[in-house]
DNA sequence: CGTTGACCCTCACGCGACGTGAGGGTGCAC
DNA sequence: GTGCACCCTCACGTCGCGTGAGGGTCAACG
């Protein structure tokens, strides 16, 4: 039983051309021909075909695919080990990049800005070790964090409109107190603070009032985020770490 | 703040000539020049060329990017979700591929060959609905199966050529029963089908002897394990079939 | 102050992996 | 016997860069 060109282009799903294009390089020449001249291809062209299309979908060029289909020592069991682990390899850079598209809309999420090296890291090829690592480091590979970049990942549009409403009212608000002087650990600010928790609870991570602190931490550390309030009233990341330790301790 | 080809190209992990041709083509082209003509990158551009890059890695043609970063109403936002989208269906797809190598891999330690369908099912591009429905009707989606192939996938050669050989003297002491004449449910035919259970469960899953007569049952429905065995001695798949009920219920 | 070395520029040709016809034979079905 | 679907072999085109050639720029070091 053997196969013609274009019923071995519809079963694997190339162009009739590239079986053609793959015969005039030597990659795969069908081991027969009907008198006509018709190619035909056999079971084993087509164990032949998948692996070359599975190594070409690993980015291999083809005439290196030539060179390691026609290595003495290897069958089909030496390939598909390798792809099996290329394949894992390539699995893994891929949810880096959802990981990464994640992170950047959270970014936005958060009105700020990535770093060059953040936007990129993901494209710099290799570096498997420290890169973990790295990650966990700067963004906390806790629960909160992947519970938020599921969250963040479905949002709509309007979800979006909706959620940067409601923080800028929040931020409008807290600067209103600050410029009119309350102190941070007042009952006005305090409420604000509990708003602001709320608003991360809603649409990020379910914020306790531990957590709520190490945010609160973070807005005055992280240059980023201390930039963002500060833009708004000079001081302003500070007075709302202030009323989130007063409310998370006051009551 | 704004970087140079050479600072990009080491940051985003591409060539200089790929920074160039963005340029040539009108796909990326640098906010500013020095006096000297040398280009810039700000940090806007920068945000660009990661649209770019991801799309890319999608397989979006570059003219094709440009058109869709230029679209009036889109944000990175948008670009955003999509991307999103997209990676998740490509993991998917890759996913599916290493599934598709495992079943080569156990395909082969099982010695029956895979239908053109089953070997290329992975590439047939898209037909999302039915085809794990196919799948779980041709191959059972079980626990036994996941197993199965999370173990044969990390044999190495030298486990391969161990199991072949335990599963041969298995097979050929059960075609000697055969042609001695010894009834299936003897002593001895129930000795061997225990001795193939055994070979199961140590190298592809735990086989309970419900679980090994639905797998002798298999053995003369599909006609391709039935033709394995078959070739050693005509009738020796439903020899095996009739050890296995009578092993399973005899004790 | 000159020069060295690391960058940067603009052509411009080359290549890998096919796409896309042109021009023509094959084969079964009505 | 004549469509119609399929097959063949050229052969040129395209896309996304790679790879020099030939030459300017600029901070640093002697």
């Amino acid at each position: 039983m053997s196969f013609s060109v274009g019923q071995v282009s519809r079963l694997a799903g190339v162009t009739v051309r590239t079986l053609h294009h793959y015969d005039e390089i030597g990659l795969l020449t069908p081991s027969e021909r009907t008198r006509a001249g018709y190619r035909r291809y056999t079971d084993d062209d087509l164990l032949r075909l998948q692996q070359v299309l599975l190594y070409r979908e690993l980015g291999f060029p083809l005439e290196e695919i030539a060179v390691i289909l026609d290595e003495p020592h290897s069958d089909e069991l030496t390939h598909l080990r390798r792809q099996h682990e290329l394949l894992r390899i390539k699995s893994e850079r891929i949810r880096e990049m959802i990981a990464a598209v994640e992170r950047a809309m959270e970014a936005r999420a958060m009105n700020i800005r990535l770093t060059p090296e953040e936007r990129f890291e993901v494209f710099g090829d290799f570096r498997p070790e420290d890169h973990d690592a790295e990650v966990e480091r700067r963004w906390g590979d806790t629960r909160q964090y992947a519970e938020s970049r599921r969250r963040v990942a479905s949002y709509t549009k309007a979800d979006w409109l909706h959620l940067k409403a409601e923080a800028a009212t929040i931020t409008e608000d807290l600067a209103a107190a600050f410029k009119a002087g309350l102190p941070a650990d007042g009952q006005q600010a305090m409420d604000l603070a509990e708003r602001h928790r709320g608003h991360i609870s809603r649409w990020f991570y379910e914020c306790s009032y531990e957590i709520h602190q190490c945010l609160g931490e973070l807005y005055v550390t992280d240059p980023r985020f201390t930039a963002t309030f500060d833009a708004i009233v000079p001081g302003l990341a500070d007075y709302l770490r202030l009323a989130i330790h007063a409310n998370a301790t006051g009551r």
